[in-house]
DNA sequence: AAAAGTCTGAGTGCCCCTGT
DNA sequence: ACAGGGGCACTCAGACTTTT
């Protein structure tokens, strides 16, 4: 195999969701990784004795922006297409990758030793598990990216009121216990089929039942107004029934 | 500068209406 | 019948303004 290239797909909803975070991903992919940051996507240590060049190209394509890291023969890229953010590594060179081979001494023993990926047919799963390597280093450094965009902005909007319809909804202060286990319990998933009332969520958020009628009707009544609150941000809807609410798409964001 | 007063937003209790 | 939820009023805390 003269060439090996290994893609890591990460599907969005939709294209505009990819392309909202797009500027951010490419700006930090730009200007916030350096050498060693390349070296490191493509498994190699800094030592005083390599030889070479580290490469950080970006170039404009008609899909999108592709970002190409390359050492030498070797390159790890993203690049955009419709809805499908691609982590792709390029293996010309695959000796500069290490693979453990063993073999038997003259006494019998079996000697384990690191050697360089070869092109042969027996070392093609060791080309895939280094380049699956390079492909999440590159995602995990990705995801660490500070975003400045829209969901910076949407963040932005759930800390302020909001007047819908005259009617005054107060902010979300999104840091604290109470409202992050409220949203995780939003974004378990559970309900996205189905939708979900005020018993579902108070499951979710109380973990254990209460037996004084006093209690309940304070839990369903605050439960009741954390939902006209998310309601009031936008964040859920109320599709059929009164009492039935799903969680709108801005959720995810 | 400190104290007192005012304003604003968040949270909650009570009452009552509505839809299932 | 009852759970869900809207309206109103109230408390509390913090920020801001005015007075001493």
């Amino acid at each position: 195999m003269d060439q090996a290239e290994v893609a890591t797909d990460i599907l969005f909803k939709s294209r505009a969701d990819r392309e909202r975070i797009r500027p951010d991903l490419v700006s930090a992919a730009v200007t916030g990784f350096g050498a060693t940051d390349v070296m490191r996507f493509l498994g190699q240590k800094p030592h005083h004795a390599l030889t070479g060049e580290v490469v950080i190209d970006s170039k404009k394509l008609p899909e999108g922006c592709r970002i190409t890291f390359r050492i030498r023969r070797n390159a790890v890229k993203r690049y955009d297409h419709l809805n499908v953010l691609r982590i792709e590594t390029t293996i010309n060179h695959p000796a500069e990758f290490k693979i453990l081979n063993s073999s038997e001494n003259a006494e019998g023993q079996v000697i384990c030793r690191w050697c360089p990926i070869r092109k042969g047919v027996s070392n093609f799963w060791r080309h895939a598990e280094v380049a699956h390597g390079a492909n999440s280093r590159l995602i995990d450094a990705l995801a660490n990216a500070p975003l400045k965009g829209n969901p910076t902005e949407a963040l932005d909007h759930l800390c302020r009121s909001q007047s819908k319809a005259g009617q005054y909804v107060a902010a979300f202060n999104p840091v604290t216990p109470e409202k992050i286990a409220l949203f995780k319990a939003l974004l378990a998933g559970e309900f996205h089929l189905n939708g979900f009332r005020n018993r579902d969520l108070q499951t979710k958020l109380y973990s254990d039942p209460s037996n004084n009628p006093i209690e309940t009707k304070r839990r369903t009544h605050r439960t009741s107004r954390l939902i006209a609150k998310l309601r009031g941000h936008g964040l859920i809807a109320k599709p059929r029934s009164r009492i039935l609410a799903s969680i709108a798409s801005r959720t995810t964001a």
